[in-house]
DNA sequence: AGATAGATTAGATCCATTCTAAACTGTTGA
DNA sequence: TCAACAGTTTAGAATGGATCTAATCTATCT
């Protein structure tokens, strides 16, 4: 975890920054810090009060409205991926590659499934002037009775 | 429109009334107008806000703490379901069967898929201790590029 | 009809999210 | 290098959907 340059797979400092000047926003402290948080660790689903705690966690000063803001423009810019399964919370999931989700409605846990494995067939047709923008397949789980 | 006895595919006033006492909730005015309202005229999609202003216009005095409520009570019961596509409102489903959803981004508009058309393979294996609730899909439309 | 559990209600409250407008900072170009 | 400006951050206010409260009402049972 030094500074030093070495290939594009290990660099866990530049590599936050990169996405950020490839999406067209500034490297501000805020958002290098928020995207450390959110993209260093693999496969994630977040709802901004979790990423602020984090952040506070983290030593890292941030506002609460600029964890908002960025995980909008995130979103926007195509870094992240809003998840809708609960009313009233939003999700946001660092892995915004073609797949789906499993949530435990009990718990409120969400896991990923890799698209590959999934399949849906028959859709609708799609009406003039219109295009499909993606595909939610959400399957819900419960305690079993 | 009027309050005759006939066959039962045909008794608008009487079919809601059935429908609370077979789900054990009390008969009361206010669930009977909106039960009236949200079942007599094929598969809707309402939010609480909607369906209190319907009643509004409807000349039926109900809260909305009321629609609220019945609305919830209902989807307990098995009349209604709950549908999340967006994020910070909830709507509710008229149509109880298995079929999921199309919406289209930009209006809001949310269309039913019947079940038949689509399939969806290739579901992950279920945890111990859990069964599927459902397994809702719904297909984003936003405007052709 | 009287008793009572359940239902309704207005208004308060909650909570996630967005807005506001003032202060701050990254970037650009002289 | 640094002034200037557009973009960013921020605390706190505001918004909006949904729930809660506790007082009043009503369907139901005896």
């Amino acid at each position: 975890m030094s500074g030093m340059t070495m290939a594009t797979e290990a660099r866990p400092f530049s590599e936050p920054l990169d996405r950020l000047k490839r999406a067209g926003l500034r490297p501000t402290r805020q958002r290098l810090a928020l995207a450390r948080l959110l993209f260093s660790r693999g496969d994630r689903h977040v709802s901004a009060e979790q990423l602020h705690a984090e952040a506070k966690t983290a030593r890292v000063v941030v506002s609460l409205a600029t964890v908002y803001n960025t995980l909008n423009q995130f979103t926007r810019a195509g870094l992240l991926r809003e998840v809708v399964v609960k009313a009233g919370r939003s999700y946001f999931d660092t892995n915004t590659s073609d797949h789906h989700h499993v949530l435990a409605v009990a718990t409120g846990d969400l896991m990923d499934i890799p698209a590959g494995t999934l399949a849906v067939s028959g859709l609708p047709e799609v009406p003039d002037g219109l295009e499909v923008e993606r595909v939610d397949v959400v399957v819900r789980l419960r305690p079993r009775a």
